[in-house]
DNA sequence: TGGGGTTAT
DNA sequence: ATAACCC
């Protein structure tokens, strides 16, 4: 049973880890009770064979091979104060993911810390372990930075046909059932004011209070998972739809602070961005505000890129940094009362809605009707702006 | 709790 | 624009 974006088990150990299964078997006539009480839907045929690659503490095993002096000693990652993820020689000794910096040390005081705040290397790393699965099947969905789901039902089948009746018959599979643990935080919440706290509560849940509790949607989907069953196609990620980076820090609470913080950010993306090809049409500000509860809630303001600039971006050789950051102030200034006091944590820019050329609609009926692209409306252009950005100027 | 990502509303 | 989810 594949259990598709349901908190699967822990890794078992191993450097890679890989699990195959049947997924989206329909409900089976005869469901054996499991001896810890899950009820396991036996089925006919595979309807799709789909592979599910995750990466075991992905940081650390490129912080490796970039340093294989690390190799054999106890390996943490670090961002912040945080200690992200860590080798296996490190989780035997005691350190756990998203541990406290200090906590580890305490723990473990040979610990080796690596700063990861820098992604670009394990992004890269990333999207070579897809591209590499994409020879198999160009049907892979990407789960962060370490999962790839992938469809291989037709190569299945392909070779499948190929086998003879004797080889055939000789194949055995196996199952995997997975752990018992309940999915997403918000939700788990939820779940647990309603008693519900396994996989096999949620099987046994009533479905009608379930719909009125959490809606029909999310309802009725959890509880198709809790019993292994996930029809949700694997959906090819392709290139990313958005590009971003961000900050944290305990505190900045001037604009000149924001403004070079804002700066160092729009400088990586941009060379990120130039590397993609695509260009973005939409550029947002995201911040956090101090607080002491809350702190997961985030603020965003975005606006389109004037063509002015976007037409600018794959050319390197002008300054487009200057007039984005000045976009980028105005949002920012538009979140934020410039004249109060004010404490952030975290500033975050973020470039989207990429576009594969600098589609020039010259010639197509959308130059005609594009305000910002035609020569001889200045007016025009003023109010696709105002429209669009929600800026004054 | 980092520094990312996605989709749904 | 936000909220939820994933890692």
């Amino acid at each position: 049973m594949e259990q598709r974006r349901a908190g699967p088990a822990e890794e078992a150990g191993g450097d890679e880890a890989a699990e195959a299964g049947e997924a989206g078997c329909s409900p089976a006539a005869a469901a054996p009770e499991e001896p810890g009480g899950l009820v396991v839907p036996e089925g006919g045929p595979p309807a799709r064979v789909i592979v599910h690659v995750d990466l075991d503490c992905f940081y650390a095993q490129v912080e490796m091979i970039s340093n294989p002096e690390l190799k054999g000693k106890p390996l943490g990652v670090q961002q912040k104060y945080l200690v992200v993820t860590c080798n296996y020689e490190a989780r035997k000794l005691g350190v756990k993911k998203l541990m406290n910096v200090r906590d580890a040390k305490e723990k473990c005081p040979q610990l080796v810390l690596v700063n990861g705040e820098d992604l670009t290397r394990y992004r890269e790393m990333s999207y070579k372990v897809t591209e590499l699965l994409e020879e198999f099947s160009p049907v892979v969905e990407r789960l962060g930075f370490d999962e790839n789901f992938v469809d291989l039902t037709e190569m299945v089948e392909k070779r499948l046909q190929q086998l003879q009746s004797d080889e055939l018959s000789a194949l055995t599979v196996s199952g995997h059932v997975y752990n018992n643990q309940c999915i997403g935080y918000k939700t788990a919440k939820r779940l647990e004011a309603l008693g519900i706290s396994s996989v096999y509560d949620l099987q046994t849940f009533s479905s009608k209070i379930l719909e009125k509790e959490l809606g029909i949607s999310v309802a009725q989907r959890i509880q198709k998972l809790s019993f292994g069953e996930d029809n949700s196609p694997v959906t090819p990620s392709g290139p990313p739809q958005s590009f971003s980076e961000e900050d944290s820090f305990k505190k900045c609470s001037s604009e000149v602070e924001v403004k070079n913080k804002i700066e160092e950010l729009l400088a990586s993306l941009l060379n990120r961005v130039c590397q993609d090809g695509r260009k973005p049409h939409t550029i947002r500000l995201i911040i956090r505000r101090y607080s002491s509860e809350n702190h997961c809630s985030r603020e965003s303001r975005q606006c389109p890129i004037p063509s002015h600039i976007i037409q600018k971006l794959g050319t390197g050789n002008c300054d487009v940094i200057t007039p984005m950051v000045d976009i980028l102030m105005k949002l920012f200034r538009n979140m934020v009362n410039v004249k109060m006091p004010f404490h952030l944590t975290l500033l975050s820019v973020c470039l989207c809605n990429l576009k594969a050329l600098n589609t020039s609609k010259k010639g197509t009926i959308d130059y005609y009707l594009t305000p910002s692209l035609s020569t001889t409306s200045r007016s025009g252009k003023r109010s696709f702006k105002m429209k669009d950005s929600h800026m004054e100027d």
